[in-house]
DNA sequence: ATAAATCCTACCAAATTAATAGAATTTAAT
DNA sequence: ATTAAATTCTATTAATTTGGTAGGATTTAT
């Protein structure tokens, strides 16, 4: 499961996406249009701007931007900053990498090879959902909800 | 990420079938081996013994046995029973389904198909990882160290 | 000036996690 | 019969995480 953290970054970030290198949207649009409590994702807005995936303008008429190209982000960057490894355990992760205190070794670890597997495998389809492909639902919905 | 308790349940489970069909294996062996804290272990036996995937002997020389053959309980099982949904939303869960509060229509929701994708892909490779390809492992593992 | 927006920090309640504690119960062996 | 070994059951707890809320400081456009 994600966090709703993570689920409303996903929104606000599409939103932004929708949006993307046509001006400003305020926290307080995406917040309503996406039923997101206003003051959490003023946070959640924040630290996307840390890891520069939006920018912002202050002052009236401001707001948040996408900085990057939709296809650039996907589901899986998202999940890593917000809900941390998407790996089972620490020992299996490649960008949160830790030893686990309860295996003396690694080397003879005999749940590696599956979580691996496991890993990969759900690593590989969080990599596949970008901005994009969200995108590309939200329309494809709206077109088939007017016929 | 699991929670310890579904990393203790299957490092457990792994060592039960690894005595599949040849008596029984106390908490006290079983956490010394597999360094689990004994008393937390007892809980997470006593919920696999709750769900028919073990049973138990008591008094002295007793102990736990796994009752389905290692083939037949997977990571998946295991998961769900410790860590809950699969699914990276209650909306997308198969076993654990649940409306989404901040979703008005979910038959309009745009992430759903991504999330749906991912969930059958992370399933899939979980129901892949069975009791007995841990065993494979294991003794793979301890066939190379003779060399 | 003022209104609108982000920025920043602190706080908080509830839930979850990872145990620990202790006693009751059952069973096998002596 | 006694005792030791084991599960069973229930409660407690400390630390962390989650999902927010609060309030003011700062910046900017009008």
């Amino acid at each position: 499961m994600m966090s709703k953290k993570c689920k409303y970054a996903l929104k606000a970030l599409v939103r932004l996406a929708a949006d993307y290198q046509k001006g400003y949207l305020s926290t307080g649009l995406i917040a309503q249009e996406e039923a997101i409590p206003k003051k959490f994702l003023e946070q959640i807005l924040l630290e996307l701007k840390q890891v520069k995936f939006v920018n912002s303008q202050k002052g009236a008429g401001g707001g948040y931007y996408l900085l990057k190209h939709p296809k650039e982000i996907t589901f899986a960057d998202i999940y890593r900053i917000f809900d941390g490894p998407i790996a089972l355990t620490p020992c299996t992760s490649l960008n949160f990498y830790e030893p686990c205190n309860d295996c003396p070794n690694e080397a003879v670890c005999y749940l590696r090879k599956q979580l691996i597997d496991i890993r990969d495998k759900t690593r590989k389809s969080m990599m596949g959902a970008s901005l994009q492909s969200f995108l590309d639902n939200k329309s494809a919905i709206s077109k088939n909800l007017k016929k």
